[in-house]
DNA sequence: TTGGGATTGCGAACGGTTTGCAGTATGATG
DNA sequence: CATCATACTGCAAACCGTTCGCAATCCCAA
């Protein structure tokens, strides 16, 4: 059975082995953001003959063809996501890791103007949040109040990891 | 005589070593985003026996008493900045690695509304645009034109490196 | 089915950073 | 101003995520 990322492969002409069909399959189900280790623990269920390094390698020919996207969040490692077609960005929950993924037309569109107005042609952003939930402990005032009106995009609700 | 960074380090209680001091010389002397490796070759030129250790150390203490700030931009290292008043980001020129510091008021609302819509109270945050100057060979038309009147910050001149 | 180029597993090497240890300096105290 | 406990330093080894060389193996086109 030839998983989502599998049948990406094909298309981008790679040849296909037992552990890349693996991690294909791995890649396709997971709907967070593991690190190298963790796919290869998640492959290692699958099939236990797949060393780390092939996973490293693999995953770096991944995100060559485009197939998935490597994700920095500011621990040491990185991270990888399926490669989808909606821009987004990361708010991390800095108390419990959470991820929550965000995205923002008006922020996109002021970067952009910066950019521009600094003399400069985009070719790469990164942007993440940290933060901790309002109606935990904060210091801060104000309710929590549940994802807002405003261009927080296409999954205002969270993943985690 | 006692540089900035030195009287800061006094303020905050430091013990103050003859490394620190020149270290702190050094950081006070820099107007760009050094890593640990450059820190301690411009120290060497000062006092030559001092270890990169000791550099790499003296670091994390300075960074943790916020003397100074600790700034990601993408290569494997750690890049440091005096930390300053201003809050600022950073875009760098692929192609030239110059950096150019910016900083936008509408930007940091937006950020400051998304976390906030999506219940949460931000404790950081990380923005870096990669970019190539317009007027080079870009493949997207647009002449150059100078920086801009949007809220482009402080510095809409740039520091290098 | 065959053959050769691509891929794998292993361990060693990498680059940036941290750390254990023994020796040295600092600055508080008398 | 001398003394001393403590904090700091240099060195080398360890660390951690990642890459790489190599010989064995696999895939797939012919
Ligand atoms: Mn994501
Ligand atoms: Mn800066
Ligand atoms: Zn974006
Ligand atoms: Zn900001």
């Amino acid at each position: 059975m030839t998983s989502r990322l599998e049948a990406l492969c094909l298309e981008k002409g790679l040849k296909m082995t037992g552990q890349r069909r693996v991690i294909a399959q791995v890649l396709s189900d997971a709907d967070d953001h593991p690190d190298v280790e963790e796919v290869h623990r998640r492959a290692a269920l699958i099939d236990t003959r797949i060393s780390i390094a092939t996973v490293y390698r693999t995953m770096r020919l991944l995100e060559d063809v485009e197939v998935i996207e490597r994700v920095d969040l500011g621990d040491g490692r990185a991270r990888y996501e399926e490669a989808s077609a909606d821009h987004h960005h990361h708010l991390i929950d800095t108390r419990s890791g959470r991820i929550i993924e965000f995205a923002s037309p008006e922020l996109e569109a002021i970067k952009e103007r910066i950019a521009h107005d600094l003399g400069y042609k985009i070719v790469g952003h990164r942007l993440e949040i940290y933060g901790v939930p309002l109606d935990d402990a904060g210091a801060d005032g104000q309710g929590a109040n549940g994802a807002g009106p405003n261009g927080a995009g296409p999954n205002s609700a969270g993943k985690e990891q």
